[in-house]
DNA sequence: TTTAATTAGTACTTAAAATGTACTATATAA
DNA sequence: TTATATAGTACATTTTAAGTACTAATTAAA
């Protein structure tokens, strides 16, 4: 379960496509058709980034699509897993809900947890999208490569 | 989805139990009667951690129980997670199965997620179970204090 | 040798969460 | 005015986690 939704994958794919083309837009359909997602993912990831961050703005109408706020070297993976993810918390009890952990009569390491989460944070904070995105694996991947694009729905 | 699932909660507050007594075992029965958890979900816990991990030891029969492996101070929190939770794997894609990458035709992303991978293994590999429980918050925790236990199910 | 206690293994049910799909409302360029 | 595009919402489907139950195997002690 230690694993992002694969809608944090699906955006990073997105939004590294948006940066490829500093300060133009586009549209979910041509998002969706580059990328081979089909585009009911892409509007729903759109906008939830939208909604969720400060990393995308929506212009709507004709012509309309989206547009990246900010270089891709200044976007940190952890803005990007934080708005489609929610925060990171490693367990139910560090949550700061209003309703109490349900095992908060059992539980006593209280919020012990939140050392974790500050540790995997800060790690996660210091890799930006550029980063992630010219990152060389230096093992052998089980990618297929040169395969025609085709939604994978 | 960023979390823990709450088998990994409820290990280390049973291993943190066992480390109580080193040297001295505890039966199922006992580790429930003293956390609060259910029965059926301490013997599904300790059963995992035998088969999945190498950081207890089980004694069957009359007298049995679970004895820990080591001190609490040499376990690691990654141990515990990557019992329970599986290998930290921030994405489909980097796993390294037998069945492809579903999306590997439009995936030019790679097994990039790695390097976030290992960064967030180290930082954790780098935290003890002693370490976890010693840590002393220094926010406000929303946790009830001194309230009797009782099963949580 | 029998019994009670205890873990091992497996299967199943239920509950929760993520994912995918669909539709309507709103905005805007042409 | 129309075609295009995002916003918002709702719901169905799928997947996963969590919880429950039962039987088999093992072992200390009576």
């Amino acid at each position: 379960m230690f694993k992002l939704n694969k809608m944090t994958d699906y955006a990073v794919v997105c939004l590294s496509m948006l940066s490829r083309n500093p300060g133009s837009s586009m549209s979910a359909r041509e998002l969706s058709e580059a990328t081979g997602l089909t585009l009911y993912t892409v509007q729903k990831l759109l906008k939830l980034l939208v909604v969720k961050s400060n990393l995308i703005t929506a212009q709507r109408g004709a012509c309309g699509g989206y547009i990246l706020n900010k270089k891709s070297s200044k976007i940190s993976v952890i803005e990007i897993i934080e708005a489609l993810d929610g925060p990171i918390s490693l367990t139910a009890c560090v949550e700061s809900s209003e309703d109490m952990c349900e095992a908060s009569n059992i539980c006593f390491l209280g919020g012990k947890w939140n050392k974790v989460n500050e540790i995997i944070r800060k790690s996660l904070n210091d890799i930006s999208l550029e980063n992630l995105l010219n990152y060389e694996d230096t093992f052998p991947i089980n990618n297929k490569k040169d395969t025609e694009l085709r939604a994978i729905n």
